[in-house]
RNA sequence: GCGCCCAUAGUUCAACGGAUAGAACACCAGCCUUCUAAGCUGGAUACGUAGGUUCGAUUCCUACUGGGCGUACCA
């Protein structure tokens, strides 16, 4: 990491921290900067005199080898690199870390177990659940590259209403000898029952007649419970099927779990715990039901048992929680899951922390999927749903594939377009800060150019282009004198420190961008600069440099969790 | 009602309290006999309103306006 320790160098000559130091905008300025103002404040001097103090320390100081000049601009002390010096110290930096260039040891070993992708069973998998499912891969994978244990797992809900409704319904429909899939089928389920109840409501009997569908639901629902008869055993079959669906996604997206917890399996601890904390005053009965009331916390009341003796979704969560610090002796246990669950986990932690437990449980919320037509909602029907975006995505990718190689063989074009598809539907949903609202457009997300996915895969696609007609031999790169290769390698060096804070703040969409601007600067390189006409020894050096570029960008990529491809 | 989030260019998004507020899309004008034109170059357009803190505010605080979400038996 040779511009994290040239910072350090310099850092520790100033007597100041090395995350004090920019990178100039505009980038004419020098090539790293250090901004004065907060360090005169606490000595009592104007900046610029500080600056000015700096630049005598710095005359009288054995500088590194890699630093041209420096100069003050008015609160400013900025520098200027050797391009010669700089770019064979970086170049050979990162040859020499290879696949684990920019890793770095921020996470000490902690043991953090993600959960994400908490999908339901009974229920289609729509483009909201995608978001989730990309967003916890994302942080887990660059977790796991900065030197965190990381333990990816799901949790599926296969227990709750959901599931009767759907089943209730399932009955009455005849979909029994239908070609579509049965997953979703399951999911047409779900929203015609739905349908059905808000129907139901909306006449004119007062919601009587909603009232005996409830009842009828809840039925079903307790015979669920009750692990026998009709209805668990058309659940056991039902939920086999939703289950394949799920494995069918995670394979096409290239997510792993170490495991997946199910509702069903932990239900009954949870129905312990919830005995016990009532009989602690944890918990209270109230109109019927079992809550938790947190008033006094500011934190409201959280149903854990209806009324009708049915179980809540807490009830799991309970028990779930406290089996992941127990098997698996977390540091901390992170829950990827729609900010508007934020009330929720905070009342979850206030529960255990009332329980006497210390679980440092933390809940990495990201805002939803809404559609133009208005929000998603499976209850509704308003939905694009896996198999619809998939199906678009990748016949779009096959399009523009088809057209641009005429030559490849269905096979091969079958293959780009696929990867091509994976790539646009993550990136689309990882280049947007977590807190913000994505409303998906079809023709927005599936686009090819601009800041996307194919920009990036195109760039490596080029260089592997070039990289296939000669190979780099050993090379001198201190003959990389070019400003050009000079940003580009300063680029590329940045990328320890984008990883080490994308994993601080667990936002994939830092190192999404970071690889977009590493791309254009190279895009515009390769415009500028002629690589394989160059005389030979100039050659080489250039063709290390793209050499490097392949590994950061390889190594950006797959935290990302997409592929390099050498031909698009 | 109470609580949380958001508001930047026509649109979608950036910007540890600091240098000239950056990109992408769309639009206009250029660049393939030259390493992949899914690319590159150039052009116009933006911090919701009013206060406050600060040497300095798009960023922090307050109020307001607009949008979204949550708030006892959905997850």
């Amino acid at each position: 990491m040779f511009l994290v320790s040239l910072k350090d160098k310099l850092a520790s000559l100033l007597s100041v921290s090395a995350d004090d130091f920019v990178y100039p905008i505009p980038a004419e300025l020098g090539d790293l900067s250090l901004p004065l103002f907060a360090l005169a404040k606490s000595s009592g001097m104007s900046p610029a005199a500080l600056a000015q103090e700096k630049i005598r320390l710095l005359e009288q100081s054995d500088l590194p080898a890699a630093i041209q000049s420096f100069q003050a601009v008015g609160p400013y002390l900025n520098f200027f690199f050797k391009a010669g010096v700089f770019n064979r110290d970086a170049l050979s930096d990162i040859e020499k870390a290879g696949h684990d260039f920019g890793r770095m040891a921020v996470g000490r070993q902690q043991r953090i177990m993600l959960e994400y992708s908490n999908a339901n069973t009974h229920k289609e998998y729509h483009i909201g659940h995608l978001r989730n499912l990309f967003f916890g891969d994302a942080v887990y994978r660059i977790l796991a590259f900065n030197d965190y244990q990381a333990i990816p797992v799901s949790y599926i809900n296969d227990f709750g209403i959901h599931v009767a409704k759907t089943l209730w319904q399932w009955q009455r429909a005849n979909y029994k000898d239908s070609d579509a899939p049965k997953g979703w089928l399951l999911g047409k389920c779900y929203a015609e029952a739905s349908g059905l109840l808000s129907q139901a409501e909306a006449r004119e009997d007062g919601g009587a007649e909603k009232e005996e569908i409830k009842k009828e639901i809840s039925a079903v629902m307790k015979e669920v419970e009750s692990r026998q008869g009709k209805n668990y055993e058309l659940w056991q079959e039902t939920r086999d099927w939703s289950i394949a669906y799920f494995a069918e996604i995670y394979q096409r997206f290239d997510v792993k779990f170490e495991h997946i917890f199910y509702e069903s399996e932990v239900i009954g601890d949870g129905l312990k715990m919830v005995a016990e904390f009532l009989q602690k005053g944890i918990l209270k009965n109230s109109q019927g039901a079992v809550i938790a009331d947190l008033e006094e916390y500011g934190l409201g009341v959280l149903p854990i048992i209806r009324s009708d003796g049915t179980a809540l979704y807490p009830v799991a969560d309970l028990a779930l929680a406290k089996l992941k610090f127990n098997d698996y002796h977390l540091d901390e246990s992170v829950y990827v899951v729609d900010i508007r669950q934020g009330l929720y986990f905070k009342q979850l932690a206030k529960i255990f922390e009332l329980a006497g437990e210390t679980f440092k449980i933390s809940h990495l919320g990201y805002d939803f999927v809404t559609l133009k037509s208005g929000m998603m909602s499976s209850r509704s029907g308003n939905v694009i749903t896996y198999s619809q975006i998939w199906e678009e995505a990748y016949s779009r990718a096959r399009q523009e594939v088809s057209s641009r190689h005429q030559d490849w063989e269905s096979e091969r074009a079958e293959a780009a377009a696929e990867k091509l598809a994976v790539a646009a539907l993550k990136f689309e949903m990882l280049k947007v800060s977590a807190d913000k609202v994505i409303t998906f457009d079809v023709d927005e997300a599936l686009r090819f150019d601009g800041f996307t996915a194919a920009y990036l895969q195109y760039t490596g696609a080029r260089l592997a282009s070039i990289l296939r007609k000669e190979k780099p031999a050993d090379a001198d790169y201190s003959m990389l004198s070019n400003r050009r290769e000079l940003s580009l390698t300063l680029a590329m060096q940045r990328f320890p420190e984008v990883v080490a804070k994308t994993g601080l703040q667990r936002d994939p969409s830092i190192l999404a961008r970071y690889l977009f601007e590493l791309s254009q600067i190279f895009n515009d390189y390769y415009h500028e600069v002629a690589i394989l006409k160059a005389e030979p020894a100039l050659r080489f050096a250039r063709l290390g440099l793209l050499g490097s570029l392949r590994l950061v960008l390889e190594n950006g990529f797959a935290l990302l969790g997409f592929d390099y491809l050498e031909e698009m």
